[in-house]
DNA sequence: TTCATAGTTCGATCTTAGTCGAAGCATTGG
DNA sequence: CCAATGCTTCGACTAAGATCGAACTATGAA
């Protein structure tokens, strides 16, 4: 009754409606200014900004003044973390918000995760670096192996210098579509990164949607085999 | 805005203080009856009531009938991962329902989470297996390799009769003390109940608590090493 | 300076939902 | 059959908080 820290404070954060769009709405992995975010909700500037400084008080953002502009991102990995654990729970007891639309096919087969890949292409990448030996659970984190290394910076990946961030490189993260593991982390995030700079893929503006060409899709495969 | 499963909706059972109360109340794998929830949570049998059938509505618990007694449990290991992960923003954020005391160290020391070891103790069992190959992360699952099996069925944990249940054997599930995975599934659950077996350990009826004889604490150090 | 844009703060309104008393079922035990 | 126990349903009360209009502050541009 009175152990452990206070779970549901912060779980009323993410409850009500105006919020949870919000987060949704960061998850995209960019940074999303007040007036934005209030159109993602749908509620005006005030109101928006209230539920912002909620949020930034709860510890879920990461805000930062630019000029006149006030930029709000998740906090860490972990935020997205339980995002997406949520988003399980949600999609497993039926409480989809929407039919299952086209856009929700889009949305399980690739889309993005607080900055990383997720859905149907992020399970096959992970599971391929898994299965090539590239990465390695060890212990309580993931590991890059030394041909995991290689792999990376014959992709162009400049390993090193994500090291020196304090940022971990290498993370796991949960599908709610998959149920399933796919990379994380600041390796995740320069992964996708090169997808569009070699214009393999492009993120939708408005949604997580990540559209891939059929010539990306291609080296895609090629690259993250799957037996 | 209107993309993805109604995180919300869920988000918000679990933000009411008395759902909550209970829900972490359930996080020691019990299944408990509305009565015992009820004082859990401080409120009324009736109010109690009206919250276990909203949780149970949502999906987030798994109601038994027993003669005149209804019990409940958590649906499932995902519930309780996505808890734990919410106690880690929580803990993070420096929400902390209590100030550090005797109970909470206790708690970080060893405590039960949905049916298996949790805490300190429990990330260094978790550890020791995966440092020595008995687990190993392939793909999406945690899974346990031929000497992890050999190591278990010389514990005398039938490995194949929890095969055949429905439920995976191995899962990981993070700590929100330790931010570290430790083992969860119906294999955490089997070494668990060893130790009770074997009366190195105890869990203690009221709280999550799992204390160790001084003989027990010995022997799962032998047992369970780290370098 | 003056205007425009971006956000915040304040105050009032109004809906939502948590709460409990009381009555109603259901199951067990004499 | 009646009493006791465990739980659910109903109805009314109340409080918390989400919402927005309006006024205010801050930054940038002409």
């Amino acid at each position: 009754m009175k152990e452990g820290p206070d779970i549901a404070h912060i779980a009323a954060l993410i409850g009500d409606p105006a919020r949870a769009n919000m987060l949704t709405a960061l998850m995209s992995g960019k940074a999303l200014t007040v007036s934005e975010l209030a159109e993602e909700a749908g509620v005006t500037i005030q109101t928006a900004s209230s539920h912002l400084s909620k949020l930034d008080d709860g510890g879920l953002l990461r805000p930062r003044k630019q000029g006149r502009h006030k930029y709000f991102a998740l906090a860490s990995d972990e935020v997205a973390h339980v995002l997406e654990g949520l988003m399980g729970l949600a999609a497993g007891s039926g409480y989809l918000r929407k039919r299952t639309g086209p856009r929700d096919a889009e949305l399980r087969l690739a889309r993005v995760c607080y900055n990383h890949l997720a859905g149907d292409m992020g399970t096959q990448m992970f599971d391929s670096l898994v299965e090539r030996g590239h990465l390695v659970l060890d212990g309580e984190e993931l590991e890059l192996t030394e041909a995991g290394v290689a792999f990376a910076t014959g992709f162009e990946i400049d390993i090193e210098s994500l090291r020196k961030a304090r940022a971990p490189v290498c993370r796991e993260c949960l599908d709610w579509s998959e149920r399933r593991s796919h990379l994380a982390g600041s390796l995740g995030r320069a992964f996708l990164g090169r997808f569009e700079e070699l214009s393999w893929a492009k993120r939708d503006q408005k949604t997580r949607v990540v559209t891939f060409t059929r010539n990306g899709a291609e080296k895609f495969n090629k690259l993250f085999p799957v037996t």
